[in-house]
DNA sequence: AACAATATTGCACTCAGTGCGAGTTTACAA
DNA sequence: TTGTAAACTCGCACTGAGTGCAATATTGTT
């Protein structure tokens, strides 16, 4: 019945609202309490709900912190699937990153990057989404390239991408981000390629 | 009295059979119960210590199941130092991995990987797991060649031997063991080794 | 207005993990 | 042998994440 054409919806939008407001104070209190330190008490009170809706609107309190990149798989396939199918493989990935790289606020990604480094259990799951991602970035190359005569071609580029961009990444929060993010993620890409067409 | 070149040492003896006790116990329930449905109340009574005393041992519940496979990273690291150096790194990393893998009780690693994948927790644990263990590559790979022009090199060798790694067990676990590790193990190091030698 | 679906909340509960402190065992040396 | 420091064990009380349940409120539909 309901035509996800267009519809604003009332319902719709304070949900919207609310999970924004979460996600907002919750990344405020982490940053400036640390994220251990902060309680979903805490995050709720602020947030204006009870301690009971959070866990309606997210399965944990790390959740908070993903949510903010919560579609970056599925955004990098899409961005994948739009580039020219003229380029390589590893090229269209690039590409598929950096169009979409303009579209975050960098202060705020180098924050949630830097939360994400603060405990073990954050970096575990940091991991975890970039395995996913990575997952995601080859089902976007085999839907690309399906005549590719070996899938172990597109799943090893999946994976050295992931690595690329995990690096990038890594390099450019380390540095005080001094440097655009693309800078480095053309960067690492780069010496990627010329290792990847070297004969070890 | 004792030598003080070699100490069994009445104490370390204990600590060494506690510590396995646990994590045998702990292994066993896992399985049969299923990890999360496993209270860290029962681990403690049937390894016949108290709760309290299991934290002295482990600092959380997923450690029972990461210490099976604790020294892996340094493990890597050791084996490829004691390699030659007449071969290329990408060879060293699987003949490095080849040397441990027989060492290894593939019933008992098969159940664990398992295990690891039964929650997103674990998941997330096993692929911190992985990186760090590509830490410990690399830096192991400088070592034995310093002189390499580009490090980055040596790091994407890292990150490709960890990718090849993972991807190896995973099919493993997925076909249900039928072939060893192995074999599994240098298929898919051959066909890296096929794509790093590709002009993309 | 009636009714269904979705959203909000409180309460009580389980369980992982920590801090503290007291008691026990082992190592080691006077 | 005895004393003692260090390592080990344990109980207790506590915090905080996450869940099940069930009652109430809000929004969408007819």
């Amino acid at each position: 019945m309901n035509n996800s054409a267009q519809k604003p919806g009332l319902r719709e939008r304070k949900r919207r609202e609310t999970l924004q407001r979460i996600t907002d104070t919750g990344l405020k209190l982490f940053l400036s309490q640390g994220y251990e330190e902060t309680t979903l008490d805490a995050i709720a009170e602020a947030s204006g709900i009870s301690r009971r809706t959070f866990f309606y609107y997210f399965k944990s309190k790390e959740e908070i912190l993903l949510a903010w990149q919560s579609g970056t798989g599925a955004a990098i396939a899409a961005a994948i699937q739009e580039q020219t199918a003229d380029k390589a493989p590893i090229d269209a990935v690039l590409d598929a990153i950096l169009s979409l790289a303009s579209q975050f606020d960098a202060n705020e990604l180098v924050a949630i990057e830097r939360l994400l480094r603060s405990t073990e259990e954050l970096r575990a799951s940091k991991h975890a989404k970039y395995v996913q991602q990575e997952g995601a970035v080859f089902e976007a190359l085999c839907a690309k390239w399906p005549q590719a005569r070996r899938r172990d071609s597109l799943r090893l580029i999946a994976m050295a991408s992931m690595g690329a961009l995990r690096l990038a990444v890594d390099r450019w929060v380390e540095e005080g981000t001094k440097r655009p993010l693309a800078k480095h993620l053309r960067e690492t890409f780069e010496s990627l390629k010329a290792e990847l067409g070297r004969q070890s």
